[in-house]
DNA sequence: GTAACTGCAAAATATTTGCATCCTT
DNA sequence: AAGGATGCAAATATTTTGCAGTTAC
């Protein structure tokens, strides 16, 4: 088990239950971001559907998780980069699709560029969701 | 009623009835973004839940509206500038969404800035998705 | 008149809530 | 032992599908 599977959720004042630890491995294991139907599939139906959504619920507030802004329905959850803390997200980073095989990355080393709004709009957040091929997939 | 609607209905080859032109007048409108929720309220149940639904899937797919990307769950929908065609969307503007009264605004004036993704990724879509206090509510 | 569109019913899917039980600390 | 987390059941919400009746052209 991935080291920083304990040391995040004790970090987080959460108690460390089984399916906390193995939902936040997989998130470690792939690189990619996570629907809740990923999360079902890839555990073995070894923890309950509202299991899960309470897991993913309790993590973004905690900041380790964060939603995927996406046009279609479904939610994505991606890890966030250590310096989230609680109610704080701070994930002005790029996100990617691919329309082939569907997987989404979280690019956490490019930078959104600054973009100039007309006045009186105050930008909290940031987020460039780019969607193409993937490399993988080209 | 907006002389644009018939319009873009006849040009995109839909035959024009209520519902399409009520849902189409409603984005022509409001400048703002419209969710499956808005549209049933503005329309004051005029029109089945299932064929908002209907009207809206059309709209896409003929290029008259795009979804919007965002992290909660709401798929919300906008006006399509012209130069979009059926099945091919040129949509890489900025959209803007106030965390204080929920609205969501299309800004078309601006530009997405260029992005140096990592090599491998081929883009075919930019979406900027900016979040905070809007000109309203600021 | 015919093809396309709508409304209704119902199915399928997704999400939330309450509560009793179990597990972590 | 106590508080929190889970599982199950069920309520709610959302979206999709089929089909018969209606409307636009």
């Amino acid at each position: 088990m991935h080291p920083r599977i304990i040391d995040t959720l004790k970090r987080n004042q959460l108690s460390v239950t089984d399916s906390r630890k193995k939902i936040l491995e997989l998130f470690l294991e792939r690189k990619a971001a996570l629907a809740h139907a990923d999360i079902e599939q890839h555990s073995g139906d070894e923890f309950d559907r509202v299991t899960i959504y309470r897991t993913l619920q309790t993590f973004v507030e905690k900041g380790i998780l964060h939603t995927i802004p996406s046009a279609d329905n479904a939610v994505r959850y991606a890890l966030c980069k250590d310096a989230c803390t609680e109610g704080h997200h701070h994930d002005n980073h790029v996100h990617f699709m691919c329309d082939v095989c569907g997987t989404t990355y979280c690019l956490d080393h490019v930078t959104v560029p600054a973009v100039q709004l007309p006045k009186g709009y105050q930008v909290h957040q940031l987020d460039l969701v780019a969607s193409g091929t993937c490399i993988k997939c080209k």
